[in-house]
DNA sequence: TGTATAATTTACATTATATTTACAGAGGTT
DNA sequence: AACCTCTGTAAATATAATGTAAATTATACA
Protein backbone atom coordinates (compact mmCIF):
# COMPACT_ATOMS: atom_id res chain seq x y z
CA UNK A 1 0.00 0.00 0.00
CA UNK A 2 1.19 3.44 -1.01
CA UNK A 3 1.80 4.98 2.68
CA UNK A 4 0.02 7.76 3.82
CA UNK A 5 2.27 11.60 4.54
CA UNK A 6 1.38 13.41 7.46
CA UNK A 7 3.43 16.90 7.68
CA UNK A 8 3.38 17.48 11.41
CA UNK A 9 4.43 21.62 11.94
CA UNK A 10 4.81 22.11 15.97
CA UNK A 11 7.15 24.21 17.86
CA UNK A 12 7.05 22.31 20.41
CA UNK A 13 9.66 19.34 20.63
CA UNK A 14 7.92 17.47 23.11
CA UNK A 15 4.36 17.24 22.37
CA UNK A 16 5.60 17.13 18.30
CA UNK A 17 7.64 13.68 19.59
CA UNK A 18 4.88 12.36 21.37
CA UNK A 19 2.14 13.19 18.58
CA UNK A 20 4.49 11.85 15.70
CA UNK A 21 4.98 8.76 17.86
CA UNK A 22 1.47 8.06 17.90
CA UNK A 23 0.98 8.66 14.25
CA UNK A 24 3.47 6.64 13.73
CA UNK A 25 2.05 3.78 15.93
CA UNK A 26 -1.18 4.35 13.91
CA UNK A 27 0.80 3.60 10.12
CA UNK A 28 1.31 6.69 8.97
CA UNK A 29 4.47 8.23 7.56
CA UNK A 30 5.63 11.74 9.71
CA UNK A 31 7.62 14.21 9.10
CA UNK A 32 8.18 16.58 11.77
CA UNK A 33 9.04 20.26 11.38
CA UNK A 34 9.25 23.19 14.26
CA UNK A 35 8.90 26.29 11.94
CA UNK A 36 6.64 27.83 9.53
CA UNK A 37 9.80 28.35 7.35
CA UNK A 38 10.41 24.64 7.09
CA UNK A 39 6.83 23.45 6.97
CA UNK A 40 6.39 25.53 3.77
CA UNK A 41 9.70 24.41 2.47
CA UNK A 42 8.62 20.66 2.55
CA UNK A 43 5.67 20.98 1.33
CA UNK A 44 7.42 22.16 -1.67
CA UNK A 45 9.88 19.03 -2.31
CA UNK A 46 7.70 16.54 -0.73
CA UNK A 47 4.39 15.18 -1.53
CA UNK A 48 2.01 14.81 2.27
CA UNK A 49 -1.54 14.14 1.78
CA UNK A 50 -2.12 15.73 5.04
CA UNK A 51 -0.98 18.63 7.46
CA UNK A 52 -0.93 18.88 10.85
CA UNK A 53 -0.22 22.77 11.92
CA UNK A 54 0.14 24.08 15.04
CA UNK A 55 -0.76 28.08 14.95
CA UNK A 56 2.12 29.37 17.27
CA UNK A 57 5.00 29.35 15.92
CA UNK A 58 8.89 30.54 16.29
CA UNK A 59 9.57 32.41 12.52
CA UNK A 60 6.19 33.24 11.03
CA UNK A 61 2.61 32.61 12.68
CA UNK A 62 0.59 29.21 10.84
CA UNK A 63 -1.97 31.36 9.39
CA UNK A 64 1.21 31.99 7.04
CA UNK A 65 2.04 28.47 6.31
CA UNK A 66 -1.91 28.07 5.83
CA UNK A 67 -1.98 30.59 3.30
CA UNK A 68 0.75 29.68 1.36
CA UNK A 69 -0.23 25.74 1.61
CA UNK A 70 -3.84 25.95 0.32
CA UNK A 71 -2.57 28.89 -2.25
CA UNK A 72 0.15 26.23 -3.40
CA UNK A 73 -0.57 22.49 -2.68
CA UNK A 74 -4.57 22.68 -1.19
CA UNK A 75 -3.42 19.74 0.70
CA UNK A 76 -6.12 19.17 3.74
CA UNK A 77 -4.87 21.18 6.86
CA UNK A 78 -5.79 20.09 10.72
CA UNK A 79 -4.82 22.75 12.44
CA UNK A 80 -3.63 21.83 16.10
CA UNK A 81 -3.42 25.03 18.89
CA UNK A 82 -3.68 25.86 22.32
CA UNK A 83 -6.13 28.87 21.32
CA UNK A 84 -9.67 27.75 21.92
CA UNK A 85 -11.54 31.39 20.99
CA UNK A 86 -13.66 32.00 18.28
CA UNK A 87 -11.40 34.42 16.31
CA UNK A 88 -7.96 31.55 15.76
CA UNK A 89 -10.91 29.67 14.48
CA UNK A 90 -12.46 31.66 12.50
CA UNK A 91 -9.47 32.64 10.93
CA UNK A 92 -7.93 29.33 10.33
CA UNK A 93 -11.23 28.27 8.34
CA UNK A 94 -11.20 31.04 6.68
CA UNK A 95 -7.62 30.83 5.71
CA UNK A 96 -8.52 27.28 4.30
CA UNK A 97 -8.42 25.16 7.47
CA UNK A 98 -9.75 21.79 6.66
CA UNK A 99 -10.77 21.20 10.56
CA UNK A 100 -9.38 22.52 14.04
CA UNK A 101 -8.52 20.97 17.31
CA UNK A 102 -7.80 22.48 20.40
CA UNK A 103 -5.31 21.28 22.22
CA UNK A 104 -5.24 19.37 24.77
CA UNK A 105 -7.42 16.84 22.71
CA UNK A 106 -7.55 13.07 22.34
CA UNK A 107 -5.22 11.07 20.39
CA UNK A 108 -7.97 8.75 18.83
CA UNK A 109 -9.96 11.34 17.97
CA UNK A 110 -6.93 13.59 15.60
CA UNK A 111 -6.38 9.84 14.53
CA UNK A 112 -10.45 10.17 13.37
CA UNK A 113 -10.25 13.52 12.27
CA UNK A 114 -7.38 12.53 9.80
CA UNK A 115 -9.06 9.92 8.07
CA UNK A 116 -11.89 11.66 7.50
CA UNK A 117 -9.84 14.84 6.51
CA UNK A 118 -8.12 12.35 4.03
CA UNK A 119 -11.36 10.39 2.74
CA UNK A 120 -12.96 13.47 1.82
CA UNK A 121 -9.68 14.51 -0.28
CA UNK A 122 -9.57 11.56 -2.20
CA UNK A 123 -12.32 9.35 -1.34
CA UNK A 124 -12.82 7.38 -4.27
CA UNK A 125 -10.16 4.04 -4.34
CA UNK A 126 -11.85 2.81 -7.98
CA UNK A 127 -8.58 0.50 -8.01
CA UNK A 128 -6.75 -1.56 -5.17
CA UNK A 129 -3.75 -0.49 -4.71
CA UNK A 130 -1.02 -1.88 -6.95
CA UNK A 131 0.03 -5.36 -6.96
CA UNK A 132 2.50 -5.43 -9.96
CA UNK A 133 4.31 -2.33 -9.48
CA UNK A 134 6.27 -1.71 -5.93
CA UNK A 135 8.13 1.16 -4.70
CA UNK A 136 10.89 0.42 -2.51
CA UNK A 137 13.40 2.89 -1.34
CA UNK A 138 14.09 5.19 -4.11
CA UNK A 139 13.47 2.42 -7.02
CA UNK A 140 10.59 0.99 -8.31
CA UNK A 141 10.07 -2.82 -9.39
CA UNK A 142 7.53 -4.70 -11.55
CA UNK A 143 7.45 -7.94 -10.03
CA UNK A 144 10.57 -8.31 -9.02
CA UNK A 145 12.38 -6.58 -11.41
CA UNK A 146 14.04 -3.43 -10.96
CA UNK A 147 12.66 -0.31 -13.20
CA UNK A 148 16.19 1.06 -12.84
CA UNK A 149 14.95 4.59 -12.82
CA UNK A 150 17.19 7.94 -12.53
CA UNK A 151 16.08 10.28 -9.41
CA UNK A 152 13.41 12.26 -11.25
CA UNK A 153 12.25 9.51 -13.03
CA UNK A 154 12.13 7.61 -9.87
CA UNK A 155 9.76 11.20 -8.48
CA UNK A 156 7.35 11.05 -11.35
CA UNK A 157 6.74 7.90 -11.60
CA UNK A 158 6.26 7.76 -7.94
CA UNK A 159 3.70 10.64 -8.47
CA UNK A 160 1.74 9.02 -11.08
CA UNK A 161 1.55 5.99 -9.14
CA UNK A 162 0.47 7.61 -6.48
CA UNK A 163 -2.00 9.54 -8.16
CA UNK A 164 -3.41 6.70 -10.17
CA UNK A 165 -7.03 7.35 -9.82
CA UNK A 166 -6.77 10.89 -11.21
CA UNK A 167 -4.97 12.42 -14.13
CA UNK A 168 -1.85 14.35 -12.83
CA UNK A 169 -0.96 17.77 -14.24
CA UNK A 170 2.02 18.30 -16.43
CA UNK A 171 2.94 21.60 -13.53
CA UNK A 172 2.25 19.08 -10.30
CA UNK A 173 4.73 16.80 -12.00
CA UNK A 174 6.97 19.36 -12.76
CA UNK A 175 6.99 20.31 -9.08
CA UNK A 176 8.59 17.30 -8.29
CA UNK A 177 12.09 18.21 -10.15
CA UNK A 178 13.22 21.36 -11.17
CA UNK A 179 11.58 22.51 -14.68
CA UNK A 180 11.52 25.70 -15.51
CA UNK A 181 10.21 25.52 -19.42
CA UNK A 182 7.43 23.22 -18.28
CA UNK A 183 8.76 20.62 -20.74
CA UNK A 184 11.29 18.57 -19.15
CA UNK A 185 8.44 16.10 -18.47
CA UNK A 186 7.84 15.14 -21.78
CA UNK A 187 11.53 13.57 -21.95
CA UNK A 188 11.45 12.08 -18.37
CA UNK A 189 7.61 10.26 -19.39
CA UNK A 190 9.39 9.02 -22.58
CA UNK A 191 12.22 7.22 -20.78
CA UNK A 192 10.41 6.56 -18.42
CA UNK A 193 7.74 4.61 -20.51
CA UNK A 194 10.65 3.54 -22.22
CA UNK A 195 11.79 1.72 -19.52
CA UNK A 196 8.37 0.08 -18.67
CA UNK A 197 8.56 -1.37 -21.68
CA UNK A 198 11.44 -2.46 -21.28
CA UNK A 199 10.55 -4.91 -18.26
CA UNK A 200 6.19 -4.91 -18.53
CA UNK A 201 5.61 -4.87 -22.31
CA UNK A 202 3.25 -2.02 -21.38
CA UNK A 203 2.64 1.64 -22.06
CA UNK A 204 1.18 2.40 -18.18
CA UNK A 205 1.23 6.22 -19.00
CA UNK A 206 -1.40 7.60 -20.56
CA UNK A 207 -0.81 10.89 -22.15
CA UNK A 208 -4.69 13.21 -21.47
CA UNK A 209 -4.45 15.53 -24.27
CA UNK A 210 -4.33 19.15 -22.59
CA UNK A 211 -5.01 17.98 -18.97
CA UNK A 212 -1.64 15.69 -17.63
CA UNK A 213 -0.71 12.05 -17.13
CA UNK A 214 -2.65 8.77 -16.25
CA UNK A 215 -0.99 5.61 -14.59
CA UNK A 216 -2.72 2.44 -15.82
CA UNK A 217 -1.45 -1.01 -15.12
CA UNK A 218 -3.11 -2.55 -17.76
CA UNK A 219 -2.31 -0.74 -21.35
CA UNK B 1 -25.86 31.96 -6.19
CA UNK B 2 -27.64 28.49 -5.58
CA UNK B 3 -29.52 28.23 -2.47
CA UNK B 4 -27.61 25.84 0.35
CA UNK B 5 -30.18 23.34 1.59
CA UNK B 6 -29.76 22.47 5.40
CA UNK B 7 -31.30 19.49 7.16
CA UNK B 8 -31.47 20.21 10.76
CA UNK B 9 -32.17 17.13 12.49
CA UNK B 10 -32.51 18.10 16.38
CA UNK B 11 -34.96 16.83 19.03
CA UNK B 12 -35.06 20.10 21.35
CA UNK B 13 -37.68 22.26 19.43
CA UNK B 14 -36.27 25.77 21.07
CA UNK B 15 -32.55 24.96 19.73
CA UNK B 16 -33.81 24.36 16.53
CA UNK B 17 -35.44 26.87 16.31
CA UNK B 18 -32.61 29.45 17.44
CA UNK B 19 -30.25 27.35 15.43
CA UNK B 20 -32.48 27.53 12.18
CA UNK B 21 -32.89 31.44 12.92
CA UNK B 22 -29.06 31.86 12.50
CA UNK B 23 -28.77 29.31 9.92
CA UNK B 24 -31.74 31.54 7.94
CA UNK B 25 -29.61 34.61 8.87
CA UNK B 26 -26.80 32.86 7.14
CA UNK B 27 -28.66 32.67 3.97
CA UNK B 28 -29.01 28.93 4.07
CA UNK B 29 -32.07 26.95 3.07
CA UNK B 30 -33.00 25.36 6.47
CA UNK B 31 -35.44 22.19 6.84
CA UNK B 32 -35.73 21.17 10.44
CA UNK B 33 -37.00 17.99 11.90
CA UNK B 34 -37.09 16.38 15.06
CA UNK B 35 -36.86 12.47 14.55
CA UNK B 36 -34.87 10.15 12.46
CA UNK B 37 -37.92 9.25 10.92
CA UNK B 38 -38.68 12.43 9.56
CA UNK B 39 -34.63 12.74 8.79
CA UNK B 40 -34.01 9.93 6.87
CA UNK B 41 -37.60 10.35 4.74
CA UNK B 42 -36.65 14.02 4.23
CA UNK B 43 -33.51 12.96 2.60
CA UNK B 44 -35.14 10.45 0.45
CA UNK B 45 -37.54 13.41 -0.96
CA UNK B 46 -35.09 16.27 -1.49
CA UNK B 47 -31.70 16.96 -1.78
CA UNK B 48 -29.82 18.30 0.69
CA UNK B 49 -26.28 19.80 0.50
CA UNK B 50 -25.74 19.39 4.38
CA UNK B 51 -26.89 17.67 7.70
CA UNK B 52 -26.91 18.81 10.96
CA UNK B 53 -27.52 16.14 13.19
CA UNK B 54 -28.59 15.38 16.45
CA UNK B 55 -27.41 12.30 18.73
CA UNK B 56 -30.07 12.45 20.75
CA UNK B 57 -33.63 11.56 18.96
CA UNK B 58 -36.75 10.64 20.31
CA UNK B 59 -37.44 7.38 17.78
CA UNK B 60 -33.94 5.89 16.74
CA UNK B 61 -30.40 7.26 17.77
CA UNK B 62 -28.09 10.02 15.76
CA UNK B 63 -25.95 6.96 14.72
CA UNK B 64 -28.90 5.34 12.97
CA UNK B 65 -29.36 7.85 10.84
CA UNK B 66 -25.87 8.49 10.07
CA UNK B 67 -26.07 5.18 8.97
CA UNK B 68 -28.61 5.55 6.42
CA UNK B 69 -27.68 9.06 5.34
CA UNK B 70 -24.06 7.77 4.39
CA UNK B 71 -24.84 4.66 2.98
CA UNK B 72 -27.71 6.15 0.91
CA UNK B 73 -26.94 9.70 0.13
CA UNK B 74 -23.51 10.25 1.19
CA UNK B 75 -24.07 14.01 2.06
CA UNK B 76 -22.08 15.54 4.42
CA UNK B 77 -23.27 15.04 8.53
CA UNK B 78 -22.39 17.35 11.25
CA UNK B 79 -22.81 15.65 14.28
CA UNK B 80 -23.99 18.47 16.90
CA UNK B 81 -24.44 16.52 20.27
CA UNK B 82 -24.44 17.42 23.92
CA UNK B 83 -21.84 13.67 23.91
CA UNK B 84 -18.79 15.44 24.80
CA UNK B 85 -16.77 11.75 25.61
CA UNK B 86 -14.61 10.12 23.25
CA UNK B 87 -16.66 7.30 22.18
CA UNK B 88 -19.26 8.90 20.99
CA UNK B 89 -17.22 11.20 19.03
CA UNK B 90 -15.25 8.06 17.73
CA UNK B 91 -18.23 6.06 17.04
CA UNK B 92 -19.85 9.64 14.91
CA UNK B 93 -16.80 9.12 12.97
CA UNK B 94 -16.64 5.64 12.43
CA UNK B 95 -20.19 6.12 10.94
CA UNK B 96 -19.40 8.72 8.60
CA UNK B 97 -19.59 12.00 10.37
CA UNK B 98 -17.66 14.32 8.53
CA UNK B 99 -17.27 17.06 11.53
CA UNK B 100 -18.78 16.70 15.11
CA UNK B 101 -19.47 19.40 17.56
CA UNK B 102 -19.70 19.41 21.23
CA UNK B 103 -23.02 21.66 22.68
CA UNK B 104 -23.07 24.47 23.56
CA UNK B 105 -21.22 25.71 20.81
CA UNK B 106 -20.55 29.21 18.90
CA UNK B 107 -22.44 29.77 16.14
CA UNK B 108 -19.86 31.25 14.00
CA UNK B 109 -17.91 28.27 14.32
CA UNK B 110 -20.95 26.30 12.91
CA UNK B 111 -20.95 28.86 9.93
CA UNK B 112 -17.58 28.23 9.30
CA UNK B 113 -17.43 24.13 9.65
CA UNK B 114 -20.74 24.09 7.34
CA UNK B 115 -18.52 26.17 4.64
CA UNK B 116 -15.58 23.61 5.05
CA UNK B 117 -17.93 20.60 4.80
CA UNK B 118 -19.73 22.60 1.96
CA UNK B 119 -16.74 22.82 0.13
CA UNK B 120 -15.25 19.90 0.32
CA UNK B 121 -17.92 17.83 -1.06
CA UNK B 122 -17.87 19.95 -3.57
CA UNK B 123 -14.60 18.64 -4.96
CA UNK B 124 -15.65 15.64 -5.56
CA UNK B 125 -18.95 14.82 -6.89
CA UNK B 126 -19.85 11.50 -5.47
CA UNK B 127 -23.03 9.63 -5.85
CA UNK B 128 -25.26 12.69 -5.98
CA UNK B 129 -24.72 13.22 -9.31
CA UNK B 130 -24.76 9.50 -10.78
CA UNK B 131 -24.92 5.92 -8.91
CA UNK B 132 -22.55 4.67 -11.89
CA UNK B 133 -20.69 7.69 -13.66
CA UNK B 134 -18.71 9.39 -11.34
CA UNK B 135 -16.66 12.80 -12.05
CA UNK B 136 -13.17 12.28 -10.97
CA UNK B 137 -10.69 15.08 -11.30
CA UNK B 138 -11.23 16.00 -14.90
CA UNK B 139 -12.58 12.67 -16.25
CA UNK B 140 -15.87 10.81 -16.15
CA UNK B 141 -16.39 7.46 -15.01
CA UNK B 142 -18.38 4.86 -15.33
CA UNK B 143 -18.20 1.66 -13.00
CA UNK B 144 -14.55 2.11 -12.77
CA UNK B 145 -13.96 2.13 -16.87
CA UNK B 146 -12.70 5.51 -18.00
CA UNK B 147 -14.93 7.28 -20.25
CA UNK B 148 -11.48 9.36 -22.15
CA UNK B 149 -13.52 12.18 -23.04
CA UNK B 150 -11.59 15.54 -24.03
CA UNK B 151 -11.43 18.91 -22.06
CA UNK B 152 -14.59 20.01 -23.81
CA UNK B 153 -16.29 16.75 -23.71
CA UNK B 154 -15.70 16.75 -20.14
CA UNK B 155 -17.46 20.06 -19.31
CA UNK B 156 -20.44 19.04 -21.09
CA UNK B 157 -20.79 16.18 -20.21
CA UNK B 158 -20.83 17.24 -16.30
CA UNK B 159 -22.95 19.97 -16.63
CA UNK B 160 -25.72 17.83 -18.40
CA UNK B 161 -24.97 14.92 -15.82
CA UNK B 162 -25.01 18.04 -12.63
CA UNK B 163 -28.76 19.01 -14.37
CA UNK B 164 -29.71 15.61 -15.18
CA UNK B 165 -33.32 16.50 -13.33
CA UNK B 166 -33.86 18.49 -16.18
CA UNK B 167 -33.02 19.26 -19.87
CA UNK B 168 -29.77 21.61 -20.63
CA UNK B 169 -30.09 24.02 -23.09
CA UNK B 170 -27.69 24.17 -26.39
CA UNK B 171 -27.03 28.01 -24.96
CA UNK B 172 -25.96 26.60 -21.77
CA UNK B 173 -23.92 23.71 -22.90
CA UNK B 174 -22.30 26.21 -25.20
CA UNK B 175 -21.52 28.97 -22.91
CA UNK B 176 -19.20 26.06 -21.15
CA UNK B 177 -17.48 26.05 -24.50
CA UNK B 178 -16.42 28.37 -26.44
CA UNK B 179 -18.95 28.57 -29.58
CA UNK B 180 -19.89 30.86 -31.56
CA UNK B 181 -21.98 29.60 -34.20
CA UNK B 182 -24.01 27.43 -31.68
CA UNK B 183 -23.31 24.33 -32.87
CA UNK B 184 -20.29 23.53 -31.99
CA UNK B 185 -22.31 20.96 -29.41
CA UNK B 186 -23.13 19.11 -32.13
CA UNK B 187 -20.02 17.02 -32.42
CA UNK B 188 -19.07 17.24 -29.03
CA UNK B 189 -22.75 15.03 -28.25
CA UNK B 190 -22.17 12.78 -31.16
CA UNK B 191 -18.58 11.87 -29.78
CA UNK B 192 -19.69 12.20 -26.35
CA UNK B 193 -22.38 9.28 -26.99
CA UNK B 194 -19.77 7.36 -29.04
CA UNK B 195 -17.57 7.18 -25.93
CA UNK B 196 -20.71 6.29 -23.91
CA UNK B 197 -21.60 3.57 -25.96
CA UNK B 198 -18.56 2.22 -26.40
CA UNK B 199 -18.15 1.75 -22.27
CA UNK B 200 -21.80 1.18 -21.33
CA UNK B 201 -23.84 -0.13 -24.33
CA UNK B 202 -25.78 2.77 -23.74
CA UNK B 203 -27.46 6.13 -25.19
CA UNK B 204 -27.68 7.96 -21.66
CA UNK B 205 -27.94 11.52 -23.88
CA UNK B 206 -31.52 12.44 -25.36
CA UNK B 207 -32.32 15.50 -27.67
CA UNK B 208 -35.14 17.14 -26.67
CA UNK B 209 -36.63 18.57 -29.80
CA UNK B 210 -36.45 22.20 -29.63
CA UNK B 211 -35.20 22.67 -26.11
CA UNK B 212 -31.49 20.84 -25.34
CA UNK B 213 -30.53 18.03 -23.99
CA UNK B 214 -31.21 15.55 -21.14
CA UNK B 215 -29.09 13.23 -18.93
CA UNK B 216 -30.55 10.29 -18.11
CA UNK B 217 -28.80 7.07 -16.81
CA UNK B 218 -30.84 4.45 -17.91
CA UNK B 219 -31.47 4.65 -21.67
C1' DT C 1 -59.41 13.65 -37.92
C1' DG C 2 -55.93 12.16 -41.18
C1' DT C 3 -52.37 12.92 -44.38
C1' DA C 4 -49.13 15.37 -47.19
C1' DT C 5 -45.91 19.02 -47.11
C1' DA C 6 -43.03 22.64 -45.23
C1' DA C 7 -40.07 24.34 -41.62
C1' DT C 8 -37.17 23.57 -38.06
C1' DT C 9 -33.99 20.98 -35.43
C1' DT C 10 -30.67 17.40 -34.73
C1' DA C 11 -27.12 14.02 -36.46
C1' DC C 12 -23.15 13.21 -38.73
C1' DA C 13 -19.01 13.76 -41.84
C1' DT C 14 -15.46 16.69 -43.33
C1' DT C 15 -12.21 20.43 -43.19
C1' DA C 16 -9.01 23.94 -41.54
C1' DT C 17 -6.78 25.71 -37.65
C1' DA C 18 -4.78 25.64 -33.19
C1' DT C 19 -2.93 23.36 -29.47
C1' DT C 20 -0.55 19.66 -27.24
C1' DT C 21 2.52 15.80 -27.04
C1' DA C 22 6.48 12.90 -28.68
C1' DC C 23 10.96 12.75 -29.80
C1' DA C 24 15.73 13.83 -30.82
C1' DG C 25 19.68 16.40 -30.17
C1' DA C 26 22.40 20.29 -27.82
C1' DG C 27 24.51 22.02 -23.94
C1' DG C 28 25.22 22.27 -19.08
C1' DT C 29 26.20 20.16 -14.48
C1' DT C 30 27.81 16.88 -11.28
C1' DA D 1 29.83 9.28 -18.42
C1' DA D 2 25.33 9.81 -16.46
C1' DC D 3 21.78 12.76 -15.87
C1' DC D 4 18.98 16.66 -16.57
C1' DT D 5 16.86 20.70 -18.74
C1' DC D 6 16.11 23.26 -22.84
C1' DT D 7 14.76 23.94 -27.63
C1' DG D 8 13.12 22.90 -32.28
C1' DT D 9 10.26 20.14 -34.97
C1' DA D 10 7.24 16.48 -36.36
C1' DA D 11 3.25 13.93 -35.17
C1' DA D 12 -0.97 13.55 -32.87
C1' DT D 13 -5.07 15.40 -31.05
C1' DA D 14 -8.87 18.64 -30.24
C1' DT D 15 -11.98 21.92 -31.74
C1' DA D 16 -15.05 25.07 -34.15
C1' DA D 17 -17.10 25.83 -38.44
C1' DT D 18 -19.55 24.27 -42.42
C1' DG D 19 -22.39 21.47 -45.46
C1' DT D 20 -25.74 18.03 -45.85
C1' DA D 21 -28.70 14.18 -44.49
C1' DA D 22 -32.03 12.52 -41.26
C1' DA D 23 -35.43 13.22 -37.86
C1' DT D 24 -38.96 15.77 -35.71
C1' DT D 25 -42.55 19.03 -35.35
C1' DA D 26 -45.74 22.28 -37.30
C1' DT D 27 -48.92 23.61 -40.82
C1' DA D 28 -52.19 23.27 -44.64
C1' DC D 29 -55.91 21.40 -46.39
C1' DA D 30 -59.17 17.95 -47.49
Amino acid sequence: MLDTKILLVEDDEVAALSLSEFLVSCGFEVKSVFCATDGISNMSNFEFDIVLLDLNLPDFSGFEVLKVLKNKHNVPVIVISAFSDLNSKLKAFKFGASDYMVKPFDLEELEARIWVNLSKNSQINLKEDSEAFKIIGSQIYFKNSMLDLTISEFKILKLLIKNKQRVTSREELGRVIYDKSGRAIDNHIKNIRKKIKKITNRECIKAIYGVGYLFKEDL
